[in-house]
DNA sequence: AAGTCGGGGCA
DNA sequence: TGCCCAGACTT
């Protein structure tokens, strides 16, 4: 349950369930995680995205074997552990534990804002007290867990950001949003930073057997202990500018290939567009320390979802379909 | 309270 | 493209 509720913190539950069996079948108790490295956690968790969260659960396992603790049944001690929350503090005591503690998670906010008809900001103080309130009554009826559950499927299969299903809800009668006539307007917009756009050049290099060369992200703010092709930020720069950049990343010398298909990826509010330029590795025994080949369908290396959208969009029909474009525009 | 972190699915 | 998702941590 830790494990499922650390991975399911905003990220979508079919995302989440292939990842949690591979996960537990690489690490089946608290003790093998808190044996393993972080690199092997990492790994583990490639794909997922916020990767701290991969580090906090495995300082959490380690804190728990290291003082032979066991997991705490309260809401109060549980929210002491690293990576552990109100909502997921709640979730374990109350889903394991059968204590009366509310998942105040994205889905049951909606869920409360919509029955309760309430204006304002659905993540403030203001809403967790009125939410609460609500939701401790309801397990005057029914046990905590049973009720949490309920209304997170209820906010996620019914009651939906857009077009919830009113009709077949067994709460509409009483919900001052579907009496309003108009439930999706609840609840009120969430604040957002504007998305900003940034431009990077990625250097592909390929070995003879289609291993992609990649290195550890030291520095930077985003994407950090992972292993990717390196980049740079290149807004403004033209192909050939770009391609020098790119080529600059590189410690071992190369022979250039030319350009992938252009890659989006977004972290957060950054929209980042990646010009991969490609090139064919010279000489496997130059490759330094601190530098690896892998095979991007299964790198055995902490990485992002970035790397095989990197190596799909350096793939020959690609190149290409580019170089034909390049050349129609000239 | 606001800013930050991945990534994909969806209208 | 904008919004959202079984949020937590830092400032």
């Amino acid at each position: 349950m830790l494990v499922s509720e650390l991975m399911l913190q905003q990220t979508q539950v079919g995302r989440v369930v292939p990842k949690f069996d591979e996960f537990m079948s690489r690490f089946p108790t608290i003790g093998d995680l808190a044996g393993a490295s972080e690199e092997q956690v990492l790994e583990q968790w490639s794909g997922l995205g916020y990767y701290r969260r991969a580090r906090l659960l495995l300082g959490l396992a380690r804190s728990l074997v290291e003082r032979a603790a066991p997991i705490p049944d309260s809401v109060e001690a549980l929210q002491q552990l690293p990576g552990i929350g109100p909502y997921t503090a709640a979730a374990i005591a109350s889903f394991a534990f059968g204590r009366r503690a509310v998942t105040l998670d994205g889905n049951v906010r909606r869920v409360a804002a919509r029955f309760l008809g309430f204006e304002g900001d659905a993540r403030g103080r203001q809403a967790n007290a009125r939410f609460t309130e609500w939701i401790l009554g309801l397990m005057e009826e029914a046990p905590p867990g049973t009720i949490n559950e309920a209304l997170m499927e209820l906010g996620a299969t019914v009651c939906t950001p857009a077009g919830p299903v009113c009709g077949v809800c067994p709460f509409k009668e009483g919900c001052l949003a579907w009496g309003s006539g108009a439930p999706d307007r609840y609840p009120g917009p969430r604040t957002a930073r504007a998305p900003e756009s940034e431009r990077w050049v990625a250097a592909c290099v390929f070995a003879d057997d289609g291993r992609i060369l990649v290195t550890k992200v030291i520095s930077g703010p985003i994407l950090r202990g992972l292993w990717l092709p390196p980049w740079i930020g290149a807004s403004g720069a033209g192909q050939d500018d770009g391609e020098a950049r790119a080529r600059a990343l590189l410690p071992v010398m190369v022979k250039p290939a030319g350009a992938g298909r252009e890659v989006r990826h977004s972290v957060t509010y950054r929209r980042i567009r990646i010009m991969p330029f490609l090139y064919e590795l010279l000489d496997e025994r130059a490759v330094p320390d601190g530098w690896r080949l892998v095979r991007s369908e299964d790198p055995g290396v902490p990485t992002s979802s970035l790397l095989a959208k990197l190596s799909e969009a350096c793939k020959p029909g690609w190149i290409e379909w580019n170089t034909r474009r390049e050349t129609l525009n000239e």
